[in-house]
DNA sequence: TTGACAACTGAATCGGCGTTCATTAGGGAC
DNA sequence: GTCCCTAATGAACGCCGATTCAGTTGTCAA
């Protein structure tokens, strides 16, 4: 009982280091806010954490793992020409705000803090996400679907970057109002597939 | 003189609060290391400056009007038609790590954060970037060379985020090596212009 | 020369918060 | 019932750093 009693409480911390990390910043949390909102002593934490950085690490690597096998798993299942596949990574990755906001709160913002400025820390589960998109890039690069004049890790760059800015902005819209994932997904994958400019005549 | 020297003073503070905030970002830098890097007493930069937050707004608004005034001034000049001017902003944009690798830096990691934690602060001058861009693609929409079934909106946001993503990963890089912006420029602009996908059959 | 004023200084203050650790609680073994 | 061990507690500690302010410097006017 002990084993699953402490599972149980390393998972309720992450939990709420989570929900009070994507409300008020990592910076700005207070450990004692997470304590409370775990519903245990301020102490407890560091039972199971070294020290604050070190949650929001184990934090970070828990809910990317969270979200690779998503991503891998949805993938896998729904099959399809790499296309469909890759129209259907850029909806997974934007409900990622209808299905756990904080979380993508805590992505969005403060993702590119953490890699940075924790140090010791080249957030290698960042790459694996990367990876699987790029695994999708260089087989449509392979079999013709996907243009090969340019190099695989730049789309991947360029993908990410606005897959990131529009789950940051669907995370803001969600706030207010019912937001359309499906109809979203459709016109970014449009956009990034078809590209912006009209077809030559 | 004393107005002369004041602002003297505080473009000294502003130029060492970026190259500090930059170097150990916000919350970890203190207020006496930008004070040394700006060769005054710490009580100096609470004459030019509220408090810590009101230095990062202030030097974030300074610094995007610098941006700004650089991107209207640029497009203005170089004139050509909107895909040209597309592609000079795509260029100009990513240039940023180059002319200035701290602002670049500071832009790239702090702006997301400082937009959401420090209250009762709307970031008016980030909208003002991206009406910059917008303007463009609406003239695009207009005149039929740029796809109107998206809306303006959602390809700004879109390409913002993918322009980002790549200054960010052109800041990392330039750390190392010489990087030819122009070819990356013309990578991201042939893709985001063009799409990933082949043309269909 | 002196007085007044503004700009500047930087040591001292003071509050906040991450972290520790002496203590308590729980529960299994015998 | 008693012992023991682990998990948990939360008050107290200590540090750190943003901010303050009493004092200093420099400048101009009279």
């Amino acid at each position: 009982m002990a084993k699953e009693r402490a599972n149980d409480k390393r998972e309720r911390i992450l939990e709420a280091a989570l929900r009070v990390f994507a409300e008020r910043g990592f910076y700005n949390a207070k450990v004692s806010e997470v304590a409370k909102a775990a519903g245990v002593a301020d102490g407890t934490i560091y039972l199971y954490f070294k020290n604050k950085d070190d949650l929001l690490i184990q934090l970070f690597e828990d809910r990317m793992d969270f979200l690779i096998q998503r991503l891998s798993e949805e993938l896998a299942r729904s099959g399809g020409t790499v296309v469909d596949r890759i129209r259907r990574l850029i909806l997974l990755h934007l409900q990622i705000a209808s299905i756990a906001p904080d979380l993508a709160e805590f992505i969005t913002v403060e993702l590119r803090q953490s890699s940075r400025f924790v140090k010791e820390y080249d957030n290698p589960k960042f790459s694996e996400y990367l990876r699987v998109l790029r695994d999708l890039i260089e087989e449509g690069q392979s079999n013709g679907s996907i243009r090969s004049d340019l190099d695989a890790r730049l789309i991947v760059r360029t993908m990410f970057g606005a897959l990131d800015e529009m789950l940051l902005t669907a995370t803001l819209l969600s706030r207010g109002r019912a937001v359309d994932y499906e109809a979203m997904a459709d016109a970014v994958s449009n956009m990034l597939l078809g590209g912006i400019a009209t077809p030559a005549s």
